[in-house]
RNA sequence: AGGCGCGUAGCUCAGUUGGUUAGAGCGUUGCCUUGACAUGGCAGAGGUCGUUGGUUCGAUUCCAAUCGCGCCUACCA
């Protein structure tokens, strides 16, 4: 007998289940001859998972537990990213709130303090996976920082150096003042903020005068301030309003620099003047300009974004804000200021710290990209690296063609320190070590090394991942076996940062592709489609929809620590509408089904809380309809095909199907598809139709041994195969029926999770069985329709007829009869009526050709029945209508293959037949009103 | 500006080579405490598939234009 509880509870046995997978090592590899490896996307460590992580890593572990079932040898590869900036952030914030800076601890202090750090917070992402489920191997947890990372990380950094594919250099990069580092391209954001367009007057030289008569040129910024380091002014080579100005020069207000006058095609002659100033240290196309031309680079800004010592004395140290304010004024007071526009610009802001960035020109390290993309183009080319969706690959090509040289230096302390130093006389030595820099350049020990401070960036080292976590640069038995990994599930959004520099790095030290597929998953927003974010307080916490929150803690969590406390407010307010009651506690396999139902290619996705409430009640299904089974089946047999009823080998049947479907679903990372066909089968084949079917044998007293035996042996080894099946999807729950459900199917393996996936049955499928249920689910649909529409009880039983029927009609209704009795609730024999058979007053609907007939216990039913079957009769014809339209066709008849026309043939006459029948029926009802009236 | 994607039921979404009466979940209407499940059962209502053209015997599906929305990339100082 069951020890289930009446209804699901996953709070009851996820925990247990889990502990208990863990300690017994199903996780780790077993010794299968295949392997299957997934890396995964390393988290931040000192972060929280979020939906879109929960939503990853559902999909990741969908696809592990398919394959280990499967017989392969799997390694879902786990870790966690030390995420450079962001980490560095939390753990500044932390000291300021102890009255603490960065320097009053000093380095080695502080990187102590991240350590101590991560300890305490980095259990949080690994107790969430747990709760999840993730099967990832514990045992091989690695971190990017942890000591054989490093060892990789700065072998990497020196081989590419010994090639020249490292160089530094003084270049312009994008500069976070606030972070006082710098960001690749790829950190920065552009958003549209209103701002101003300045127009400046520029003296020019010695009475020289412009064709037009003026003895100056107007130039506009957006950033006044820049203007003290312009070096030059630019215009269009063909633009006769400044051509005989070219090659002179101008003067430079405030500071008083000569400029030269330089023509340049980059320069639009329709945008403003057609006269830009040049600013080669401040901006990034200046900058490219004053290569060509060969103009000086003047820095003018500190490392905090104020003025520094470039500039004229008087704007020093001001603030760059400060100082626009201060040239603007300064500037209108000597009358060069010729007016100020209203001006939309592109501001660009700091993922990190949203402070708006200056290019500037530092000393940065660079990886040169020309060399290392080629390789890595080719190897999507020619097919090495797929992507799934294939749509992301020109998006991956786009991006590849004009990559620009990486630059990989931070001015931070949290990362990996990069392996150079200097001496006193400007050389540089790199190597993985002092000792080893020195030996090899043989350098004495009174020769002073410092190391340069800066740190390599995150991305640098997270692009040898999937090598590096399998022991490279050793040649482990690990990097041999699961390298390449065979898929990466990742967003697009990482497409640049992370999947094309990791195809780059490892195609050149390994010569292998880090994976052969990329599936692509679409991006989680909340049920508006807004992105979630703290700031917006939407976001959702996936154990908080595992365990449940009540709406005051889950206000409470959403308002925390805001960045933009004023937002506070609208934040309660929206949750308390969203969530008036919390979130109830869905469990861990509720939320897994519900993200791969959502996981449908290419898209947004709009998560919505009632999937899960759906797919949790999905559960309770599940689980309800094994307790039937254990409640109904005491033991099973060995059985015959022979023995097998017609109820029997259509589940077998249909669930042939289920493991066709399942598998293909499964192998082209359609997880939607796959969900679906779980669901589908499940409620509405097993539980709506089998399970009902069985009741007519397990409820009737009079059945025989062979019938009970049949059906419980089918009931238990479809629920046995079916919870295979969905366990990659909800492992928790199925893993727990498993165990009831398996004894009784004669299986005595301790966990549902190392069994084999259900094969592809060679037998196919069953048609005889499909076709005679099939049947039986029309005929018991039809009279249900007309219980429905007359209002009659369940409760009470009704007598059926059949008329107008074929052979084959009859065999199907002697073959289903029983079944059919029970399922339609009806009264005595069914009666079969010959065509001229007369009909009592009655309703009638038809399945195909054959009448199914219900008489009226009360000629006062004709009137409604009456109304429905005119209501039937105009829909049939007009569709009746539309088919005999397309037949009327001669090209439609001429064209089409004949095998359509043929159909639309049969349909045709179907339909012609079913509306001639009901017009009859019309009739007789009419004469019964009429009779019932003049009575 | 360029690129990509999306407009299908009240809401969230499927729809795989163009071919029956376009599907699912949630919501909704009516009936039902039937011996797994009211987290349930049965039956129903609800869509001119954004718009307009084109190709075709036939278009939600292919093509073009157009409107609306989203994302990404690059931007004019």
């Amino acid at each position: 007998m069951s020890q289930l509880d009446d209804s699901f509870n996953p709070g009851a046995i996820e925990r247990a289940l889990y502990a208990e997978w863990e300690e017994s090592g199903y996780f780790a590899p077993t010794t299968a001859p295949e392997p299957y490896s997934i890396a995964i996307p390393p988290p931040n460590v000192t972060g929280t998972l979020h939906i879109g992580h929960a939503f990853q890593h559902t999909l990741m572990d969908a696809l592990i537990r398919y394959q280990r079932m499967s017989g392969k040898q799997t390694l879902w590869q786990t870790g966690t990213d030390h995420a450079g900036i962001a980490t560095q952030m939390i753990v500044t914030e932390q000291l300021a709130t102890e009255g603490l800076t960065l320097e009053d601890i000093g380095r080695e202090a502080f990187i102590e303090r991240v350590w101590k750090w991560r300890e305490e917070s980095g259990g949080t992402i690994s107790e969430q996976m747990r709760r999840m489920g993730s099967s990832v191997d514990w045992s091989r947890e690695r971190f990017t920082m942890d000591e054989g990372f490093s060892r990789a990380v700065k072998a990497v950094f020196v081989q590419l150096y010994d090639q020249g594919l490292i160089y530094r250099g003084k270049r312009l990069v994008n500069w976070d003042p606030v972070l006082g580092t710098a960001l690749s391209d790829l950190e920065v954001t552009n958003e549209d903020e209103p701002g101003s367009l300045w127009h400046f007057r520029y003296p020019l030289e010695d009475g020289l005068i412009t064709p037009d008569g003026n003895a100056y040129v107007v130039v506009a910024t957006t950033r006044p301030e820049t203007m003290l380091g312009d070096t030059a002014i630019a215009v269009h080579p063909d633009d006769d309003r400044y051509r005989t100005l070219i090659g002179k020069h101008a003067v430079l207000p405030l500071v008083g620099r000569k400029l030269p006058i330089i023509s340049d095609t980059y320069v639009d002659p329709e945008f403003g003047t057609g006269c830009v100033k040049i600013t080669p240290a401040h901006d990034f196309n200046d900058n490219e300009i004053g290569h060509r031309h060969g103009l000086e680079e003047i820095n003018i800004l500190s490392a905090v974004a104020t003025i520094n010592a470039n500039a004229p004395a008087l704007y020093r140290d001001l603030d760059r804000f400060d100082a626009r304010r201060r040239i603007v004024a300064d500037l209108d007071e000597l009358g060069l200021l010729e007016n100020v526009e209203d001006h939309t610009i592109k501001i660009p802001r700091s993922e990190r710290s949203g402070e708006i960035v200056e290019p500037r020109l530092t000393d940065q390290w660079f990886v040169k990209i020309e060399p290392l993309a080629q390789p890595a183009i080719d190897a999507v080319k020619d097919g090495s690296i797929a992507f799934i969706p294939k749509q992301y690959e020109n998006l991956y090509f786009a991006w590849m063609r004009d990559v620009r040289d990486w630059c990989i230096s931070r001015q931070q302390w949290w990362g990996h320190q990069i392996p150079a130093w200097y001496d006193g006389n400007g050389n540089v030595y790199v190597g993985q070590n002092e000792e080893a820099v020195r030996a090899d350049a043989n350098l004495d020990t009174e020769v002073r090394l410092t190391q340069d401070p800066d740190v390599l960036e995150t991305w640098f080292s997270s692009a040898l991942w999937t090598f590096a976590t399998l022991g490279w640069p050793d040649k482990t038995p690990e990097l041999n076996l699961y390298h390449p990994t065979n898929v990466l599930v990742t967003g697009h959004d990482i497409i640049f940062f992370w999947v094309a520099r990791m195809i780059m790095m490892t195609l050149h030290f390994t010569g292998e592709v880090p994976f052969k597929q990329v599936y692509v998953h679409g991006l989680i927003r909340d049920a508006k489609g807004e992105k979630m974010s703290k700031t917006k307080g939407n976001g959702i916490d996936p154990l908080d929809i595992i365990d449940g929150i009540s709406l005051d803690d889950l206000v409470a969590k959403r308002t925390q620590n805001l960045t933009q406390p004023r937002m506070a407010e609208a934040i309660t307010i929206a949750t308390q509408k969203e969530y008036p009651n919390g979130i109830r506690n869905y469990g861990s396999d509720a939320l897994r089904f519900t993200f791969c139902a959502y996981a449908s290619p290419g898209r947004n996705i709009n998560f919505d809380l009632s999937r899960v409430e759906g797919y949790h009640y999905f559960c309770n299904k599940l689980w309800n309809v094994s307790r039937f089974v254990l409640m109904n089946v005491d033991s099973i047999t060995e059985l015959r095909g022979s023995e097998q009823s017609l109820a029997d080998r259509w589940i077998v049947s249909r669930m042939r199907q289920l493991i066709v479907d399942a598998r293909e679903a499964v192998g082209s990372y359609r997880f939607d598809l796959f969900a679906n066909a779980v669901y589908e089968f499940i409620w509405h084949e097993y539980c709506d139709w089998y399970v009902e079917l069985t009741k007519s044998v397990f409820f009737d007293a009079n059945a025989d041994q062979t019938e009970v035996s049949a059906a419980s042996t089918t009931l238990v080894t479809v629920l046995e195969i079916l919870l295979r099946v969905a366990h990659p999807i909800m492992p928790y729950i199925t893993e727990t029926l498993w165990r009831e459900i398996a004894p009784l199917a004669g299986l005595t393996a301790k966990t549902l999770m190392l069994q084999p996936f259900p094969q592809k049955e060679d037998a196919g499928l069953d048609e005889e069985a499909d076709t005679a249920i099939e049947w039986l689910k029309e005929v018991v649909t039809a009279v249900r329709n007309i219980r429905g529409e007359r209002g009659i009880k369940p409760s009470q039983d009704v007598v059926l007829m059949l008329q107008g029927g074929t052979s084959h009609d009859r065999q199907l209704s002697k073959a289903t009869e029983k079944l059919m009795r029970r399922l339609a609730k009806l009264r005595g024999e069914i009666v079969w009526l010959n065509d001229d058979d007369s009909v009592p007053a009655c309703s009638v609907q038809l399945v195909h050709r054959l009448k199914v007939i219900v008489p009226f216990t009360d000629l006062g039913e004709a009137k409604t029945e009456l109304q429905r079957l005119s209501v039937e009769i105009r829909k049939l014809q007009t569709t009746l209508e539309k088919i005999a339209a397309k037949l009327d066709n001669p090209n439609f008849v001429e064209k089409a293959p004949a095998s359509v026309v043929a159909k639309e043939q049969i349909r045709l006459d179907e339909l012609s037949n079913q509306v001639d029948t009901l017009l009859q029926q019309r009739v007789a009802l009419e004469d019964i009103i009429d009779d019932n009236a003049t009575k």
